[in-house]
DNA sequence: CCCCGTTTAATTGTCTGACAATTGGAAGTC
DNA sequence: GACTTCCAATTGTCAGACAATTAAACGGGG
């Protein structure tokens, strides 16, 4: 045997494929109703079940939407920039997990992605973004706060951040990514959690957007980036006397 | 009806949902073998095609693999930086195209990025990564190249240069971001290709990585972003002017 | 002529039961 | 002990049926 062909795909796999290139490549256009369950069978010839597990496919992945009904079917589904951004989430952060990424690597790509947008950021920033920003750290400096709640409350700050540089695609791509390294980031704030000191960084951050100093913010998350990774350092090292 | 309550979502939707729920929280390992199709549709008091439609969706997410076989079955996937970034380059390309994410936007958000981990990859880069530069530019400069592998070339140098970087984490993000603006730089290149221009800026950037001189490499990205965004909008007046 | 309820047809969602294909292990044989 | 054969478990596929849902066609009353 030469080469191991890989092994015959699913007939479910190949039409999904097919449907899924149609799409991508145009030749469906958002909103184009695909045939029905039936005429799609006799297309392909094969039984309803089969193509039906192929639309299953599509539908995970957004990009078709069913509706029953008369005039109901599969339609070419519009691909929003949430949608798009929440199954990004849930890959990334499996992917994290399962490929063991060390907190320093993650950490790395989140800071240096953020500090990629704090220029724009600075440069474009509405007051609705500031106001944001200004009230997680207020939420933020409250002691009554929780862990869990405290740490949402981070990821809102950094988003209104990157947002502010008014990208969308920076927003999808940044968003994702530091929503999918919260678990990784949780673990370290639960129990090394200096807050005070994460509260001053993000007022320095806020600070510098509102006063346009590109300098000033990227300083201040390189401020943040280095106190994140000497606790990130440090609830290493405990865990792992603790393993001795 | 005080709110809309969202319609009640199909058995397959959420039988996926809490299979998917149990492999992200980690009730379900890499490798654990989920129950076969029969028992799975016991226990959640389904039948099997409506079983095998929630293992499909969460196939399509590469969650899971299937074999076939006495020891055969469902199986938590090991998802790999290459499926992921696989699935990412998908998502995003559908999403630039579908919100008609203009080329000065799309513009931005790469080469932000791209800047991000430039600092990075000029303090690691080793030979093979500048090896690889140099043989993409080799490629580039060669006349005889068609347009379609003058872009696969562009896309294989910039890979290159994110790599260099040394963070996977990053290079899986980068690199579904710059692969699903392609087809948008294509349309650019393709009409407006002033190679030599381009190959020069690759050379600039390539000999800053190899002197490990963040500052010329940043100077270099830039001017590549000015020359791309004035490629851009020229082609766009062009076009805008063909439409009146 | 217009408005409103009813019927109807189309379509997806689900079930049942069956058979084919594949694959590893178990039983049997030399 | 090694090899072959058979078997059982499991996924992949099929056919047909019925339920649920939805919009459009239809028809009656004003």
């Amino acid at each position: 045997m030469p080469a191991a062909s890989a092994p015959r795909p699913d007939r479910s796999t190949e039409i999904a494929a097919a449907l899924r290139d149609a799409i991508v490549t145009g030749r469906l256009l958002v909103g184009d109703r695909l045939p029905s369950e039936a005429e799609l069978a006799e297309q392909y010839g094969v039984s309803r079940p089969t193509v039906r597990e192929a639309l299953k496919r599509l539908a995970a992945q957004s990009l078709i939407r069913t509706r029953r009904g008369a005039t109901g079917g599969a339609f070419v589904n519009h691909l929003s920039f949430e949608a798009a951004q929440a199954q990004q989430i849930t890959t990334s952060t499996l992917l994290l997990s399962m490929n063991a990424v060390g907190f320093e690597t993650a950490c790395e790509a989140r800071f240096a992605m953020e500090r990629a947008c704090a220029p724009l950021a600075c440069a474009r920033r509405q007051e609705a973004h500031l106001d944001r920003m200004r009230a997680e750290i207020a939420r933020q400096s409250d002691p009554a706060l929780s862990d869990e709640d405290f740490c949402a409350s981070d990821v809102a700050f950094h988003r209104a951040l990157v947002d502010a540089a008014g990208n969308p695609v920076l927003s999808y791509q940044l968003a994702g990514a530091v929503e999918a390294m919260q678990p990784l980031m949780n673990m370290i704030t639960f129990t090394a959690r200096d807050r005070a000191r994460i509260v001053e960084l993000h007022e320095a951050i806020a600070g510098a957007a509102e006063t346009q100093s590109a300098r000033a913010c990227d300083a201040a998350l390189s401020a943040l980036e280095r106190y994140t990774r000497e606790l990130g350092s440090a609830v290493m090292a405990r865990r792992a006397a603790q393993q001795r």
